[in-house]
DNA sequence: CTTGTTTAGTCCGAAATCGTACTATATTGA
DNA sequence: TCAATATAGTACGATTTCGGACTAAACAAG
């Protein structure tokens, strides 16, 4: 299949993963403490989109399987990050909570970061 | 920082990553035999790019560390799907060549994945 | 009720990713 | 020339990612 013959469709996600690749180097350059991306994403989460989130839930949102989750949110309990507190209504689930720590990290990646990505 | 304020590049960003990543997860479920994202960025960037390229050169193309590179090239050598030859300019460095075989599983994954992404 | 099935989360092991350190080759400059 | 520096690639170890198996809780059917 020549080049010109490989689907824009696929072209296109190809374009989009290795712009999401360099803004994702931009972005782990610069968090400090062996926090990466994933950890950021979940903080973000909890605050853009709804907190109180059970890990399974939160999992789909990302499209990760719930394994991979589960490690990042156990490296973001033990920052202090987050708390999660069995479900009352499913003893089976959690629910996960920023807390004031975990909001102000955030907030502060936040403000760092956009100043390098202001110029663009 | 409420949501509002979070600078737009910011959360551009975010939704170009969100993107890539479910474009990722479809992909990868399709690729067979443990092959992944990377192996067949790299196949793709030998045909849609160039072929011959160093792997310093590659690594740099796609912004990940040249030891990451390192594992994914061992990978598709050991499925023959590249060759990797001393550099007859350079004993330091290397150049990847794709192989018959190498195009033809790239070939074969692009019209694979292209019926499925052909809906969109 | 109780037995079988589904769901949420974790544990485990394998593979991927990546920083550090190292070897070998090339380049620079005195 | 040759010593100092820079560059290409790899080895190694730590962390991340993730599929498969497991436990506990909820649910469903009888």
């Amino acid at each position: 299949m020549p080049d010109d013959k490989v689907p824009a469709i696929f072209t296109i996600f190809n374009e989009i993963g290795i712009i999401a690749q360099l803004a994702r180097s931009a972005f782990e350059e610069r968090l400090p403490d062996g926090m990466i991306l994933p950890h950021f994403s979940v903080l973000n989460h909890l605050i853009r989109v709804k907190a109180g989130q059970t890990p399974l839930a939160m999992a789909r949102a990302f499209q990760v399987p719930k394994t991979s989750l589960t490690h990042t949110l156990a490296g973001l309990e033990k920052r202090g990050f987050i708390d999660m507190r069995t479900n009352p209504q499913d003893a089976r689930s959690k629910c996960v909570w920023i807390t004031e720590s975990g909001r102000k990290f955030r907030n502060d990646a936040i403000a760092d970061i956009s100043a390098v990505f202001a110029p663009i």
